[in-house]
DNA sequence: CAACACCGTGAATCGACAA
DNA sequence: GTTGTCGATTCACGGTGTT
């Protein structure tokens, strides 16, 4: 990881010391290689939308004969699940380092992931806050009639450890944007798509699990408050970054696949209509 | 484990050999002890609601009877984990093996233990096919407004290898009782209250956390056939045994503590009125 | 222009059996 | 183990085109 090679516009007066290089950017690396430049306890949120190592075994084909487009990326193919559970663990550890005492960590994933890496952030010291479910308006129906429609995604929410205080939980805002009640651990939101969903000249989709904007934009205004910091660190095309961006908090963006990076500065440049510093690329 | 100490009123043609001791019966026993006496591959469907109480799995398992810190101590956590994954893969191998190769297991739980018993049953070669959410008509709230309410808790439905073949899934039924939709990973279920609440003379509930009857049933309804073998290695009250009753199932029900096992006798001698067989102690 | 029909598609671990 | 055959199998939403 080098430094960014294109210089802000203006300089900013961060209360984020050593996050400088990084505040505000989309930055094109191994999440690893770039949590280890990061100060201890200079993030306030994560969110973490890691590979589901699905394992698919077969090309898929609807009744109509046609055949679904299957996430079949190299970056979700692991060996083994102690291949899984190692990269797992590495990157849970290294956020944990940078989060701060009062930070909290949020993961989304399905049923092949979700279990071991609940299992690997509580065995290294993070303690469950709620776990919360994205219950899908429109999900895939299952074709071939032999399981339940996959129907929902599971998020962990976390703090950094059991003792860990002053954790940011808007419960009011949260109350209010449910009709006046408690908002509950169930969330319903449809897939994205239409308009949301980001896609190239000839309608393809730039990114294969793309996430509403709605789901991450009720994750940051729940567990954040406008001038914090939130990390992603599998950033994708920069739903987080956008979604911070809009609440006001600042954000630290980091993506392996040089693709999505550039379509992640694209979409934050039209985000913020030329009022921001430039995005810079690491390499 | 003895042989149970009461006669049944009529012999048994069972196409179930070795089971015949404890076939339709409410077995007084810690499960693992009465698993050992069960024949390998002749349960078609479990049913498991373990124990999540971390300090109970503490008091219990933990080999060594040392003097431990207050629960907030991270070692203490680590050791309270490591025991309590101790325990879930014990009675999960035990489950694996008097499991048909055609059979499936369900395991029920909430964000305290789910994530490890995920983990272990895949470490240990079960294959997920679906985890389902029961989402809560009514649930607790969070008196304190530092977290969501938590209004769902989390089932995993798993068969006993990844080439394991011929596991049942009723899938027109599911559909039908879905007004001919296909049924979601997402179940809505109120909590067990009312008249179906099991309580004493004093109204205090007889079991903490009974489950609703519909919540049970769909699971039967839906991953076995009449005349198949359920099996419930943490039966409670009986709600397994009674859903599986009345679904034409037979069921073989363990549970440890006396005081419910005589609650579920009582349950399910009024439920059969008369004609079933007298239900069975063991030691 | 409104209403309707049609079509494409989404994080999916998506057969059983005989030769 | 591999291959070929037979058979059973989809929901919600948005975009486009037609009536």
């Amino acid at each position: 990881m080098s430094q960014p090679s294109r210089s802000r516009v203006q300089p900013v007066h961060s209360p984020h010391p050593g996050l400088a290089p990084w505040l505000d950017r989309v930055v094109c690396a191994d999440c690893l290689e770039l949590l280890e430049q990061l100060p201890d306890e200079s993030i306030d949120l994560i969110f973490a939308d890691p590979p589901y190592n699905l394992q698919l075994a077969q090309t898929l084909i609807r009744p109509d004969s046609s055949v679904v487009d299957a996430c079949d990326d190299e970056w979700d193919q692991f060996e083994s699940f102690a291949a899984y559970d190692q990269f797992t663990r590495a990157w849970l550890s290294a956020c944990r380092r940078v989060l701060k005492d009062s930070g909290t960590l949020w993961v989304i994933g399905s049923y092949h992931n979700i279990f071991r890496v609940g299992a690997a952030l509580q065995d290294l010291g993070y303690w469950v806050l709620n776990d919360v479910v994205w219950v899908k308006a429109n999900p895939m129906p299952n074709f071939r009639g032999v399981r339940f429609t996959n129907a929902h995604e599971t998020l962990i929410w976390c703090k950094k450890s059991a003792t860990a205080k002053g954790y940011v939980f808007n419960y009011h805002d949260m109350k209010a944007a449910n009709g006046g009640k408690q908002m509950r651990s169930d969330w319903y939101f449809p897939l994205c798509n239409g308009g949301e969903r980001l896609r190239d000249e000839d309608g393809a989709k730039l990114h294969p699990t793309q996430k509403p904007l709605g789901l991450i934009d009720r994750v940051i205004a729940a567990a954040s408050r406008p001038g914090q910091v939130v990390l992603d660190p599998f950033a994708g095309v920069g739903t987080t970054a956008v979604a911070a961006l809009r609440r006001g908090r600042h954000f630290v963006a980091v993506e392996r696949e040089p693709g999505y990076v550039a379509a992640a500065l694209q979409r934050l440049e039209a985000e913020s209509d030329g009022q921001l510093p430039l995005f810079a690329y690491g390499t």
